[in-house]
Formats: C-alpha cells, structure tokens, sequence
DNA sequence: CAAGCGCCTTAAAACACATTAATATATGTA
DNA sequence: TACATATATTAATGTGTTTTAAGGCGCTTG
C-alpha cells in the first residue's frame, strides 16, 4: 500500500519544517496574531533574509500564509492549533540524565507560558 | 530568558529525529508493543545495519529503549503516547493544489489505521 | 568455535544553513 | 516623473551536518 509511504514521507518533510529553532520560535510568535517579517526580524534577532527565508518554507508547506499591507507583509499560522500541538511536544523531550531535573522544570514552563496568552 | 531558547532548541532536535520516514516507521511500529531489530528490518524493508543506526539516534534522544533478549534486543517507545502525538500532527499535512484531495484521504486513512489496533 | 544478530566506523553523496548581495515592491518627495 | 528610502524576497555561495552504504567487530547462543 503507497498510500501509507507518502503520507509517511509527507509527515516527516513536514516534521523537518518544524525542526529549526527559529521556524519553532516563529510558530510561536504566530500562535495568537499575525505578525509582520519586521516583528519576527526583531524577536528572533536574525537577519530578515532568514526570516524571509524560513518563511518561504513554511509557506511552501502551507504551514503559514502571508498578507500584503502596503510594503509590509504579514503572516499567520493556517491552522493555529498547530501552536498547541506542537507545545505538547515538549512532553516528549527529557535528556541528559545529568539535568533532566532543570530541562524538567524549564519544559514544563515554557509549555505553561504557551498554552497562556501571553507575549513575550 | 535562555530557557525557553534552550527548550526551543532540544524540541527542534527530537522533531529532526522524528523527521525521517524510516524513524516514523519505527515509531509506528512500536505503538503497540516491542519489536526486535529483525522485525523492524522487515517491516521496513531497509539493511538492519540501517534500522539499527535510525535505533541508536532514537535511543540517544530517549525516545525508544532497548531490552536483550538473548541474542535479539527489542525495542519498545519510553513514552507510547508518542505515537498518538505523531498521528495527531497528520492533521497539518496539506500540500500541492492539485492532489490535495487524494491526499486528505490518504492521510484518514492513515491515521484511522494507526489509531486503531490493527498492525500491517 | 561457528553462526546469527546487532553495532560501530568510515567515507562519499546529499542536503540544510547562514551570509551576502541582488532584485522586487510600495511609499514618500522634489 | 524621477529619485530615494523602507520593506521583503530571492539568488548565489561557502560551510557544515546528515544520510547512506560498506565493511568489519563483538557478543550471545547453540
């Protein structure tokens, strides 16, 4: 059965989309509002190349959607509760036995400020 | 605040782990119950040389853990739930006009399977 | 100790990333 | 209109990382 194997191979380009620190941290910034490429240039303090081009990727997979206002562009998440999934995630990470204490503690308070309303 | 840039880094790592057809494969396969090294190797269709390298990454992000069994090891997931999680993100896979609707489909159809009990 | 099973190392190919520069688009102004 | 500026995208390039395939190693069991 190919189905399965696409859908599959589908599933991992789009889980390799959203494994990249600042496409992580744009799905973030995009949870509750549409941004401009200037705002996200300013919170993840890269270049606006970058962020244009991480952009164009989530794009291409339909991920984010853009909208012209005047010379500003704007996006948002296509469906939203892709930010909450992706926030329970965090469940799933807990490494280095070392500081799983801290890496226990920081998980569970980053996913607490996500799932909050608030902006940072 | 570097603790959510730290969390944000480790979740973009175990999502680069899962982005790989193969390692969904493996986690799919592992929903319901352990599997040797030489099941996976079928199943997969790929050298067990492979399968064991796609094991060793899995194993070094503590997603899945291994238990010998004279001279067979089998593998099982630290946290099942991950299977659910993974099958839940199908809901964002949506890509290419032209075939969208086959793949909408194909991605029920997937997800039912896994969802269910049955193993293929 | 021989066979089966899984792991590890190595090297080449493929891919992703960041930087810089060039191009496009909209707005403001002389 | 022409020119300059602000904003964003795309292209080009060099670098680094991941993936893959191949071969050998080591443990376990019969």
């Amino acid at each position: 059965m190919p189905v399965r194997l696409l859908v599959t191979k589908e599933l991992s380009k789009f889980l390799g989309v959203l494994s990249h620190p600042h496409r992580i941290r744009i799905v973030e910034a995009l949870r509750h509002e549409e941004r401009d490429v200037n705002f996200l240039e300013k919170t993840l303090e890269i270049s606006h190349a970058r962020v244009s081009q991480h952009l164009a990727l989530m794009r291409s997979h339909r991920l984010v959607v853009e909208r012209r206002e005047g010379r500003r562009v704007f996006y948002r998440l296509v469906q939203p509760e892709l930010a909450t999934w992706v926030a329970e995630g965090l469940t799933f990470i807990e490494r280095d036995e070392e500081n799983i204490q801290d890496m226990r503690e920081a998980v569970q308070q980053v996913k607490d400020q996500w799932q909050a309303g608030e902006d940072t």
